[in-house]
DNA sequence: GTTCTCATTTAGAATTATTCTAAATCTTGA
DNA sequence: TCAAGATTTAGAATAATTCTAAATGAGAAC
């Protein structure tokens, strides 16, 4: 049947809610929907505005708790880059990020295959997660030559 | 004499800020003298606190202006961990940044030697910068057990 | 030195992002 | 069916950052 991914995508967040002790509940699943749909990194404003589309009674509140709840049981990853809003992501694999600071887009990028820079941390610390993030410019804006800046605001 | 180091950041300041058409101005002078004293990653709030101890006409705006020069001018780092404040770090050293769920403390911690796990970009795409972001928990909270989450918020 | 121009600083308003609150609704298990 | 607790909701509140316009300051041109 056409839609087997989908169903596959739910039990899975029926599992890792309930293994964290939460629910999955019709608006979980579906801001998790929104964000398997269009992976381009959205901001919980973005991510409220799709959710709206096809859920119109859904309020950013809501919005808010699921993201919560999505990235506390592990299925997103919340990326920090600039100064802006948070964004969000359902790509769990290991990657990093690309910022380009002429559009502002970000790019997944692979990282090196058993790579782990092998971090040493020192004596007592202890990883759950980390994150690699790459500024820098996309080839769009490495072409038409804009906005040549690392912080914003400056002129 | 005793304050040869404090000179030569102060040259260094006028340098680089020169180089990017920047003034080297009190007011930047003495923010970046507030991130080199004591380098615990502070926000702009916690600098502009300090900045008023011996400064106390600055203002908020000029904190976020000369951060955003210094910044600019590659002589300070922000850095964004959480979904709170970016923090400033004036060591330019390749470092990576380990992130206490716990306390939200943040610690400076070496990368591999030769490292850059060699990161290979699609073509086109010209990095200028790289963070390395660690979340875990620190030895202080390790012990003590508190706050063992990941995401914010979530009970 | 005086004047012009432009950079910088300043206070405060405005905006943006996130969190909080309290009431309504829903779910689940007894 | 009911009680307890989780979740959602709207909207208020807070936090972080940016913007604005006026005042000040500094260097270049006279």
């Amino acid at each position: 049947m056409k839609d087997s991914g989908r169903n596959q995508a739910e039990r899975r967040l029926t599992e890792r809610l309930g293994a964290d002790g939460l629910r999955a509940t019709p608006q979980r699943e579906h801001v998790y929907e929104v964000l398997l749909q269009k992976r381009d990194h959205p901001t919980a404003e973005e991510v409220f505005i799709r959710a709206k589309r096809s859920k119109p009674g859904i309020s950013m509140a809501t919005v808010y708790n699921c993201l919560d709840a999505l990235v506390h049981c592990g299925l997103v990853r919340q990326v920090q880059l600039d100064r802006g809003a948070t964004r969000f992501c359902p790509n769990m694999r290991e990657h990093g990020h690309f910022y380009c600071n002429g559009c502002d887009t970000v790019f997944d990028v692979d990282l090196p295959k058993k790579p782990e820079p092998r971090i040493v941390l020192p004596h007592g610390f202890k990883a759950e997660h980390f994150e690699v993030a790459i500024h820098g410019t996309c080839p769009d804006c490495a072409k038409t030559k804009v906005k040549p800046r690392t912080a914003k605001r400056v002129k």
